[in-house]
DNA sequence: TAGATTGTTAATCGATTAACAATC
DNA sequence: TAGATTGTTAATCGATTAACAATC
């Protein structure tokens, strides 16, 4: 007997559960019913329930879920509860902005290396970090051993920078390119592109 | 006897389809099949059929569909037969990157409006845009007659700011900020949260 | 004890898939 | 004509919701 895998849907609601109960601590609530946060994240409470039971039982009747517990189990499950390498190839301004961005520790990622193959690029710093030439992005990530990319690259570059990153044994790339990327199995992507968001906005403006 | 609404879930796929189909355009593909089409972008070819067969018939039996065709039926469907004015909201390096994206208008979108709060920045120019001061983009926004905006604020000062683009008249907003935002019926929000999607990936990490 | 809320089951709902007649 | 692929129907699949016993 395997135990039931978890539907990835169920995964994928889980930051957001995370994110609404980190903001409620920061409030000072200590106890939160299926209700309050389903409010929080425009869920119904029953479909919290039934999400959280799949992993075990966190809360108590007739009182509701203690947020810092949830909080610490949610960071659990998702296996933040440490803080993971990442690699951030691409440092135009986009690879900027992510490098800089201030909330990425708190929720369990550090960015710890930036590449570019843009020579007047490659030795300028961005805050602390010093871009590095992607020559070296194989050799470099396969021996500091990380798993997380951040792909922030032009469209025509994503594909033959996602097989670098393949090649040097990166596990999961956020991948900002609008573009489709070709991996093997057991290598995630997950895409972020800001224009599919707009265009699913504009078919209903008026 | 309304036409039947459109499920939301079908929309959202239909930017993907239009990303797919601009692609083959730009590599000289003619004609598609819904099995190549679906190979595009992850999903079976009849869910591809059944999408498009809400709006239509596009496709030619024994042949498939027009590449160039179908992607004009799929832009004028989603309204981005047209380029859309966009208010950005924030001029940090998020918003700097934003502004600074390449491929907008070529997707319907261009940001013709910068606003910040911060004195350091107001006057300075990002290209050929100048940062606004905050405080005049109600007025600025409504009697410009935008009606999307991009909100590129730290957490806190979402929602402030939401309920400002509320009151200027916007009707869709693309928000950064890791938090959800109250807003009236009627204004649509979508989010971007990439650390949502790193935590989405860690779960199924060894 | 009375009130509230969980975890879970069964029922409902909606989305995806398979299959095929129509037809290019 | 023969081969291919659409648009659509019916069947399947899976996700969400409603309801409630258990219990804090």
């Amino acid at each position: 007997m395997q135990p039931a895998p978890i539907p990835d849907i169920i995964i994928c609601r889980l930051p957001l559960y995370l994110r609404a109960l980190s903001q409620m601590a920061a409030e000072g609530i200590q106890v939160a019913s299926s209700q309050e946060l389903g409010a929080r994240v425009c869920l119904s409470p029953a479909q919290i329930r039934k999400d959280l039971s799949h992993f075990g039982e966190f809360g108590k009747q007739g009182t509701g879920y203690n947020v810092a517990f949830l909080e610490e189990q949610l960071r659990r499950i998702l296996k933040v509860d440490r803080v993971w390498d990442v690699a951030l190839v691409g440092a135009g301004d986009l690879g900027r902005a992510i490098a800089r961005h201030g909330g990425l520790v708190a929720r369990g990622f550090r960015i710890t290396a930036v590449y570019d193959n843009d020579p007047a690029k490659i030795g300028d710093q961005i805050d602390e970090l010093v871009i590095q030439d992607a020559h070296r992005m194989v050799e470099d990530i396969r021996s500091r051993g990380i798993r997380i990319a951040v792909l922030a690259v032009p469209a025509g570059e994503a594909q033959p920078a996602a097989s670098m990153l393949v090649e040097a044994g990166i596990q999961a790339i956020l991948c900002y390119a609008p573009t489709a990327v070709i991996v093997p199995g057991g290598v995630q992507v997950q895409y972020i592109d800001p224009l599919v968001h707009l265009q699913r906005m504009t078919h209903s403006l008026r």
